[in-house]
DNA sequence: GAATACATACCAACCGGTTGGTATTTTTGT
DNA sequence: ACAAAAATACCAACCGGTTGGTATGTATTC
């Protein structure tokens, strides 16, 4: 759909607030009458934004060759790889629609911000097999579990899309995406390889 | 300055395009037109508030007890205790103003988002002397410098508000921070202590 | 023929900012 | 020491462009 794929990219350049509709639908090749046949509000805009961000990012990830590695380590650490690979060019072209809308709307559109958690929560759950999977192989009795270290890689690329943000480019968020491989390496005792930091 | 006061409660709650100086003025106990003569423009008061939000947190954290240990490294993590410790009650106490508007205005306002950027690397920055002193300590030689260490917590904080902000509640974002110490536990080669996660 | 997918035209509320004025405090001239 | 002057801190009312949303009409598709 035209108007969401336009609603996202807004959202990611200006945040949720600074979109407008008018802007969005003309993006989208449709008057603001038009769009409003499609979506009754904003509000709802949004909320079908987030589905299909969902929608979009799981095929991305999906087909992404981070799946290849026979250990279940390597694929994780693959996968921080893979997100780390593709932080650059524009601000707007590696963050996450996603966190952008739940830092928006946490307080003021609920189910805007529960279509958002759910595109965070469910793309973190696509890893705890494989964190889980490598755990139960290096160390079964780890005091961590594999669904809070799945999140924390989310929380790390989060933090470092604000960080790229705040600098006005991507270096600084790659290097804190580097620290997330350090530690899945530590934690399961592989030996980290160099890469400078 | 109650305005600006008024203003960073604001922004933490509904972010920057969605604060409105109209309510931020009788937040402040004054009439728009009042507001306007302390402020020329809202993005004025935004670079106004960035500088009021480092001067506050900075006072914060120069007081807090983190910095009693004698060793570099537990200050380090005394640092990180402390900010997983202050993680709590309602999403927009603890959130950070400064990654907040970084996240709205950085492709919009140039001038607030280097305000912001300030705020968030001169925080990171207080945190790099005991890094440096710890790592020259244990491991001299490690493939990461100080620097980045320091954003990197930075880092991990933001990302653990937005997940906060996602989740509705701040438990999972106090995991992450809890991964981050294990994180530097082993970086500098400390036995981590079982702290369930 | 009726549902879909739009367009045109419009609106009421809102929002950042302005204007012109008043009360209060501070500075200055003598 | 004290009044005139100037700067500060505010307010009530207003302005014009913007914004999300609506009402209504029309071409196309099934």
């Amino acid at each position: 759909m035209r108007i969401l794929d336009a609603a996202i990219a807004s959202v990611r350049q200006k945040g949720y607030a600074a979109t407008r509709v008018d802007e969005v639908a003309s993006c989208a090749g449709v008057t603001k009458g038009g769009f409003f046949h499609h979506f009754s509000s904003k509000e709802e805009m949004a909320v079908a934004a987030a589905m299909r961000w969902s929608e979009v990012t799981g095929q991305l990830f999906e087909a992404a060759p981070y799946h290849l590695p026979d250990d279940p380590l390597d694929r994780v650490l693959a996968y921080i790889d893979f997100r780390r690979d593709i932080i650059g060019g524009q601000t707007d072209e590696f963050t996450c629609f996603a966190g952008t809308l739940a830092q928006e709307t946490h307080l003021s559109a609920p189910t805007i911000r529960d279509a958002a958690r759910a595109s965070i929560f469910d793309h973190a759950q696509t890893l705890t097999a494989d964190i889980e999977a490598a755990k139960s192989r290096s160390c079964p009795d780890a005091d961590w579990t594999a669904d809070s270290l799945a999140l924390h890689t989310q929380a790390v690329l989060q933090g470092a899309f604000i960080i790229a943000k705040a600098d006005g480019g991507p270096e600084r968020a790659r290097e804190s995406v580097g620290h997330l491989r350090r530690y899945v390496e530590l934690l399961f005792g592989r030996r980290p390889k160099s890469s400078a930091n």
